[in-house]
DNA sequence: CGAACCGTGCTAGAAAAATAGCACCCTGCT
DNA sequence: AGCAGGGTGCTATTTTTCTAGCACGGTTCG
């Protein structure tokens, strides 16, 4: 299995903070994302940083209307699975069932019931996959 | 209720990759965490960032013998919950289910039936703690 | 038309991060 | 004692990141 290295972890500071938006809004413009960036620099700044994160292959445009619309190249399942395999490494030592309680933990203060037999509807369909 | 700022997203390339390997394993010196880094640069390199890290209030030392062994100040249980809250937002619009599916994805090479029920009794647990 | 408004491209400069080098200090030999 | 090995503190330098500024191009509408 050919092991995917981790693009993510080759971003600086502010790059990966302007994934995070994009990945976040699906597509955003650089005036979008600016707005979500912490401690928000000029506007000229977001231009160029995005600029480079295209050169580097992070993301391409689409020219909308009179703007420009950013879209991560590393389709957001892929990203997905990519940022927990590496949560799961660093922080669980790959126990899923560790995740899981820790996911539960975190969400606890909005679990209805029906959120919860959807769980274990998910659950019983692995099963079924598994065999 | 205290929003907690993401103290990860203010690290540097380097200090992130560096405070993953000290979280994964724990604790650990300067060389080991030399060994862990992609593309080690010099051992006097990694330990002025150990000390920054330091500075900065993410990780002390403890002498062991002749070296430091380094520790990060928070704890791994508050780090991880925050960890997966980012990872939440940023790339599941916190919807716990999508979450676990791509859990469950991400680890489907290896699902024992045992575990799966344990994930089950989890969640039968979480359901009981609800009410 | 033409001027105000958005948007872009490009470039230069400041600030921070990353790296390496050197001097020193223990500890355990021989 | 004296020397080698493995650790540390500190500092200087290079590299990258981050930021802002300026010039230009297309729309829109008075």
């Amino acid at each position: 299995m050919a092991m995917s290295k981790n693009l993510y972890g080759e971003l600086s500071r502010r790059e990966r903070q302007i994934m995070d938006i994009v990945y976040r809004l699906g597509r955003a413009t650089a005036a979008e994302v600016r707005e979500n960036l912490p401690d928000p620099p000029s506007y000229s700044a977001v231009r160029a940083m995005l600029r480079v994160l295209e050169e580097k292959g992070h993301l391409v445009h689409e020219q909308q209307g009179p703007r420009y619309v950013f879209v991560p190249t590393v389709s957001v399942e892929a990203a997905r699975k990519s940022a927990i395999r590496r949560l799961m490494k660093t922080f669980f030592d790959n126990s899923l069932e560790e995740a899981v309680a820790t996911l539960l933990a975190v969400s606890s203060s909005n679990l209805s019931e029906e959120e919860l037999d959807r769980l274990v509807r998910l659950i019983e369909e692995a099963r079924k996959e598994g065999r």
